[in-house]
DNA sequence: GTCTATATTACGATAGAC
DNA sequence: GTCTATCGTAATATAGAC
């Protein structure tokens, strides 16, 4: 096995998700490009071989993240049948991407908006809350959603939930189908796959933790 | 009226509700001395006179909100009676602290870990997480709180839920008795005190959202 | 307690060889 | 495509006058 250790030459995308991991644990702002060298194994200048500087990576990161998220809203269980249906649909959907594309999701949840990237990260961020408040809103008015809590109020705390998984969801296999439920300080181990803790979502969301009599 | 734009020299307390501000605004690793002198209005080398260095005024932050986080624990709801109820009393009591010492909290949320402060709150971060996760388990125990959803997973997306409220959550008044449910970019101006946001935040998370039938 | 001036280091980015 | 060397700027922090 001659040169065994030789690598394929970095492409923007490769590169990006060896950046996105450093920007996760680091924070963006936390990231000097000597970082993002280190990690890469090449030398500074060799990145912006690839790439223009730093703010380039956070928006290939963050456009890859909401694309994911919007695909999740033209996706046709999202546009027909009664609006809970829907409203499902759209919650596992943004689960299994927040999975799926963990640390570019993690990234744009975290953007604080002090560049134009990032405002504009920040925008339509926006502009997706605001599609999943207006079906929050159809439920309501369809009478299959609790309308005692102002449902712009209900959309954001149902989003907190759902999005504090970046926050402590780890994949531990290499094939993409497993997870563990274990935060970065726990040595848990217990597995829990994307489908599961939608399931586990979607139960908690919809019928809360109190047990029923 | 002499002198009205007077004001008060700095302590190390009133330069850290500044200097918070702006770690919010910015982030903490995106606010440079130069950023905090003028926001305080003062030169950089005078905030030296009065804290170590921007890592003083990240520690004293995060301690105001551990502590006051911990102090919940400490109430005597959270001590007696049925695990369900101190659950609920630690529930709206973490609400409290988080509307009381938003900006402090908020910062809390946000450290990445990057400084042995940091790594330092995330620590005893983890060790209130863990407390509340002990309580939930033993609501369950109790058979009130539902075991299907595994505990400490249940436990992480219910405080995911109440943490975001410092993604979006901004108090309106000077008494510090109202809030409103805007988010930074939107334009409503309903008011939800921190009582209400409790009420609300129970409501869902132990009932659900859906209409019972 | 606040200032101006400056030391020193780290940063993002570029030049030019190979 | 990668490197070493370096530019210009901005960062944290200190010195010393008032």
């Amino acid at each position: 096995m001659a040169s065994a250790a030789k690598r394929d030459a970095y492409t923007p995308e490769s590169l990006l998700s060896v950046a996105v991991g450093v920007f996760n644990e680091r924070g963006y702002d936390g990231t000097s490009m000597e970082h993002l060298s280190k990690a890469a194994g090449i030398s500074k200048s060799s990145i912006y071989h690839h790439v223009a500087g730093k703010e380039e990576l956070l928006r290939r990161a963050v456009s890859r993240a909401l694309d994911g998220l919007f695909g999740v809203l033209d996706e046709k269980g999202a546009a027909h049948g009664a609006a809970i249906d829907r409203m499902e649909h759209v919650v596992r959907g943004t689960v299994r991407v927040l999975v799926a594309e963990l640390p570019y999701v993690t990234l744009l949840l975290r953007v604080r908006g002090n560049t134009d990237t990032e405002r504009w990260a920040m925008e339509r961020r926006r502009e997706f809350d605001h599609r999943v408040a207006d079906l929050f809103q159809e439920a309501v008015a369809e009478g299959d959603l609790r309308g005692d809590v102002e449902p712009r109020l209900a959309t954001r705390l149902l989003y907190g939930m759902i999005n504090s998984l970046v926050e402590w969801y780890r994949l531990d296999g290499g094939d993409g189908t497993g997870g563990t439920a274990a935060g970065p300080g726990d040595a848990s181990g217990e597995s829990t796959s994307a489908t599961e803790l939608a399931d586990a979502v979607v139960r908690l969301a919809f019928d809360g933790l109190r047990v029923k009599g």
